[in-house]
DNA sequence: TCGATCCTGTAG
DNA sequence: CTACAGGATCGA
């Protein structure tokens, strides 16, 4: 289910519960969450650890274990990863769970089980995650950057930005509101975008996450919330045939990269003239 | 750059 | 039954 900002507030969500704990130990259930790792080496990597912080890149989840051992996380479509007050009582879809000290439970559930988890030692994380792109909530996110990476791509703008190599953490939703937001047409190759548009694209990329992660961390710290923050009120994702809140004309849905988008035609015209 | 694929669940 | 799902990777 997530994005960066369903992500963040997992973790914000785990740094408040779990930070501290002690792991101890870790069970795979399903071989293929940590392939090509195996599930008795990862299992054995992590075993009498204590947590010390979560960190987020991206889309990945990073908890940092003592004695130098870090579990990355990927949610992909239908993960969650939250605590439970008992690890006995596991929901069926669990692929990976915990047991912290105290009797909780860390739990890694995936109805679809494309999720990942794997364990790194010393450096080997680094590695990792470094084919991922800029943090579009970091400082080092300028509208100078954007500009310049736009102006080296022919992507369509809705692929260059759901691209992690560029920019890690936007997905198909946030994707397609940003464009809303921007007025940028989903299909129109990123280098011929009208600069003054792309800085646009910029303000809006930020503004929109900066609310996405507050509406996220709000839905989701509500009791008994485990995984979704499905609270965001998007502007034309899943909104086919319904009119546009600015202009009122129906939202569409077309196919790229083998992925809906959604847009309205209207407000995001292939032309750049678009007001 | 595209389509198929990995999985399961749900909606039409 | 088919289509689709907030993701990413692989091979053609």
């Amino acid at each position: 289910m997530p994005e960066l900002p369903e992500v963040e507030a997992v973790c914000r969500r785990l740094r408040a519960e779990a930070i501290g704990a002690g792991i101890v130990q870790l069970r795979v259930e399903r071989p293929r969450t940590t392939w090509p790792q195996r599930p008795s080496w990862v299992e054995r990597q992590v075993a009498g650890s204590i947590l010390e912080r979560v960190e987020r890149r991206g889309k990945h989840i990073v908890l940092r274990l003592s004695g130098d051992r870090a579990i990355r996380v990927h949610l992909r479509m239908t993960g969650k990863l939250y605590v439970i007050p008992d690890v006995r009582f596991r929901p069926p879809a669990t692929r990976a769970w915990m047991e912290l000290s105290g009797g909780r439970g860390l739990i890694f559930e995936d109805s679809r089980a494309l999720g990942k988890l794997h364990v790194y030692r010393g450096r080997e994380l680094d590695q990792a995650l470094e084919d991922l792109g800029i943090e579009p909530l970091s400082k080092e996110f300028t509208a100078g950057w954007l500009v310049a990476a736009a102006s080296r791509s022919r992507q369509p703008a809705k692929l260059f930005l759901m691209d992690q190599r560029r920019v890690a953490g936007l997905g198909n939703i946030y994707a397609a509101e940003a464009l809303f937001r921007a007025g940028i047409h989903p299909a129109r190759p990123v280098n011929r975008i009208r600069r003054s548009r792309i800085e646009a694209l910029h303000r809006v990329i930020r503004s929109l996450l900066e609310e996405a992660v507050a509406s996220a961390v709000l839905a989701y710290s509500e009791p008994g919330a485990v995984g979704e923050a499905e609270s965001f009120p998007c502007a034309v994702y899943g909104r086919e045939g319904a009119p546009c809140e600015r202009c009122s004309r129906k939202i569409r849905r077309i196919r790229q990269g083998g992925r809906s988008t959604y847009f309205c035609p209207g407000c995001q015209r292939s032309s750049s003239h678009s007001g």
